[in-house]
DNA sequence: AAGATTGTGTCAATATATGGAATAGATGTA
DNA sequence: TACATCTATTCCATATATTGACACAATCTT
């Protein structure tokens, strides 16, 4: 149809599903509204027809995204939330904080870890070597109890009411340095929150100090950690206090590049 | 056009458009993925044609609800994640939290509020208002800073590394009661996360009492708070331990309910 | 009880999404 | 270098799946 081309309309418009961009239209409207909206209501704040805004609706109630309350009221569910969770479990943190693992791996010339929290351990998902000839502990996919070690204990304190009853009977010692008690990691996660990084003064290994701070979504959920292993002959008090400015730092530029993900 | 005869496919179940239910499933297939998955592995995968599948992938990037990486990888964008904090902040928490405020009012003759965080202070969107002859003090909708009620030490704990650097230098002073060192609030915030509630000792209001508990989503976010609040001329100290259970009892009811959501 | 809302079904018309084939680019192999 | 085999992307005729107008029922208002 539409032989007579008085109508150039749009050149290249990459055609679009409109059937699809009304669904998630329908969809965002309702995650907008507080109390739930009703079908003509909608229709009206989309510019749909009546029946098709219900004919939406209910694919979308189908598909487990919208619940229709006692009376005629659509509104989301938290199926939406649930897949949020599952993008953000599976973002790509190696790449995101990529950039700052290096600088920080530049400034301080130790072993950088990237981690995230698994029940009541993180997993180290990324890291960078040492550039001093001091082997390395924690191979990538291995994992570290949440409470010795400075990834560990950033996530820790970022989320610790709601772990603290989990990992109270978990407090597993593995040097004379590893935190027991209770009472003792009150204190240090109290400590870890005000300073807002994590010390692990050779509480998983011997000898081995490291250092962590967490990394958190906008709102502040807690997704990972970034931290540095330092053999502690090479550590004095000044390097020390750089390093985990620089730990601090770097995380802290990672949260902001997810502002803006 | 198509005179031809009857296809008695079964027109029975609801209609649902096909295309929204597509495009959906190409949504969620990439938010589980890590790498991001190419068209053609998309089209295997979900049992779609190749055109199909990349079409819908086309829609989804203009809508922003998916991205092209550099190569031809498409993987799911937070927008997803920022609708579900709209649905999130959007939750009708007093439908879902009346039954348990309810309960609680029944326990304690107290008057219960429901609260939710708005930056540094509490909004009370709820409350069931005592059953004694005893007249009350914060209206819906009112608000208190939340380093000093019960509610809103709730939130504070739950949340507290997140919101220490932000309340350090606002802890203004209601009564001489009031925690305005972040000394103290410190060691309030750690006694609370053990305990699971918080307790006011006439901090906001001279003789007001509070105690509170907070509302978690299952993954620990902190999205509000019920507490009670008492004159303190009614409170032994058994009276007061039975509300705190009942206050703790309530809020996990609370969030037990939305884990079912 | 009448009237004005609403949500929900029906069904033909056609605009819309679709599948297949064609193109283009990239990577690997001989 | 040429060939083979993957990709992603575009084109287009076709029919299918979506659409909108209308009808109907169920509430709510008056």
């Amino acid at each position: 149809m539409t032989s007579s081309d008085v109508k150039p309309k749009d050149s290249k418009p990459p055609r679009i599903d409109t059937t699809l961009q009304k669904g998630l239209q329908v969809l965002e409207a309702l995650a907008r509204s507080e109390t739930g909206k009703g079908v003509t209501e909608l229709s009206r704040e989309l510019d749909l027809t009546k029946s098709n805004t219900f004919r939406l609706l209910q694919t979308l109630s189908i598909l487990g995204y919208v619940r229709s309350s006692e009376d005629k009221l659509y509104s989301a569910t938290l199926k939406v939330w649930q897949i949020a969770q599952t993008v953000i479990g599976n973002l790509d943190l190696p790449m995101i904080a990529g950039p700052y693992m290096r600088t920080l791996s530049q400034e301080t010339g130790e072993t950088i870890y990237l981690a995230v929290p698994d029940g009541l351990s993180v997993v180290y998902i990324d890291k960078i070597e040492s550039t001093k000839p001091i082997r390395t502990w924690n191979p990538i996919g291995g994992s570290a109890p949440l409470h010795c070690v400075g990834t560990g204990k950033a996530i820790l304190a970022a989320d610790f009411e709601r772990l603290r009853p989990q990992i109270a009977d978990n407090l597993v010692g593995y040097t004379d340095k590893t935190i027991t008690s209770l009472q003792r990691l009150d204190d240090d996660m109290a400590a870890t929150q005000a300073r807002g990084y994590a010390i692990d003064t050779g509480e998983f290994r011997e000898q081995v100090y490291s250092f962590g701070s967490a990394i958190r979504l906008p709102n502040g959920q807690v997704i990972g950690a970034l931290g540095v292993s330092v053999p502690d002959v090479n550590l004095d008090m000044d390097r020390r206090n750089d390093i985990c400015q620089s730990v601090l730092k770097a995380a802290t530029g990672v949260c902001d590049a997810l502002q803006k993900l």
